[in-house]
DNA sequence: AACGATACGGAGCACTGTTCCGTTTGGCAA
DNA sequence: TTGCCAAACGGAACAGTGCTCCGTATCGTT
């Protein structure tokens, strides 16, 4: 439950780690989450075994760099419900946030339904996070009467997610307003 | 116009062309589109060379393995349009056409919105083929003041390609359910 | 039958993920 | 302070895959 920077690791490790951290990001930023692990090690002057050492699958160090994004979002998700005006307003907002998060992160989205192999760690995570706040959303805006209460929340979550896929890469297509349509879509 | 088959080719070079096709056909539906290039080659008996003679990218195999379905999926539009109730419906039953199409093949879908090199090719043919009928579908439907107005048939396409991305490799996720609300989102 | 164009096969190169192990270093005990 | 060793490091090496290149085999024509 509590940070993980405290624990009874070497000095160096604890530095290499936030290292490895900051490169990651950077990297992930101008070239995608999808940079070579090379890459990654040479930004944070870094060798091979020590990226492996401190995240043994690319997946967590994906997650290790977006960790607080995500968990802010699914704090956000309570929040929304208390402060907005319908259910289904806040789950509109919840989903924009999430949409956000996702189209400013190159390449995440694609990576995130990946059947590839290695990243179902990364997929978990974020179901585990989002997916009961998700869920609360939706219930919440079916119980109302405001959208149809046959939805499972992971088809959502990855619909959404997959309206996500490739909108850094394609100016013409606009990922956010067809997450409005679907969106849209959910009413009754 | 014509066909390709009927050019002065040698004669083994076009029986190598036919089996290599009906090997990629048969390995995309066993281990996906993505498929190591040298499992085709092996499954059609033929050295590596000759596959990338025949077919210079992976893209171009694809296209050709599934031009048939592609094209005839495009002529369905029109037919379409004429015999169904309404516009909307039309482009209903023209998505579902596509959605089937695609959720079919396995990991065709990601592929076809993956940003990585080689496959623009795969991306274009799919625009260039169904686009002017989705376009057609829905200018008639919003004319129809059933949808709204404002959506670009690319947007369109790609939302509903994106949808159906993983519909294979998770039972949980049902594609043709969440393209059907997006469709609904579609409606004024 | 001979010959030239066409096509073939697969070794080889480039690139990337991942492992493995010899070397270095941090922190503790004497 | 010094010595020790577990912890951590670095990067060479291996494996899988896309793609190229060129010596060899085959086709079809003369």
């Amino acid at each position: 439950m509590g940070e993980e920077g405290t624990k009874s690791k070497r000095a160096d490790a604890r530095r290499n780690e936030k290292t490895l951290l900051d490169a990651a990001a950077a990297v992930f930023v101008t070239s995608g989450v999808e940079a070579p692990v090379r890459d990654i090690a040479a930004k944070a002057g870094v060798g091979m075994g020590t990226i492996y050492r401190h995240f043994p699958t690319r997946a967590d160090l994906i997650i290790a760099v977006y960790r607080h994004q995500v968990d802010a979002c699914a704090e956000a998700g309570p929040r929304l419900l208390e402060s907005s005006e319908t259910p289904y307003e806040a789950l509109r907002r919840w989903i924009d946030l999430f949409v956000d998060f996702l189209v400013t992160k190159h390449g995440l989205a694609a990576v995130l339904q990946s059947d590839n192999a290695g990243f179902e760690t990364l997929h978990t995570y974020f179901l585990d996070t989002l997916l009961p706040v998700c869920a609360r959303l939706l219930e919440a805006a079916a119980k109302a009467g405001e959208i149809r209460s046959d939805l499972e929340a992971l088809e959502v979550m990855r619909g959404v997610g997959n309206l996500c896929i490739g909108a850094d890469s394609d100016p013409r297509y606009n990922a956010r307003r067809m997450v409005g349509v679907l969106v849209a879509g959910l009413k009754t």
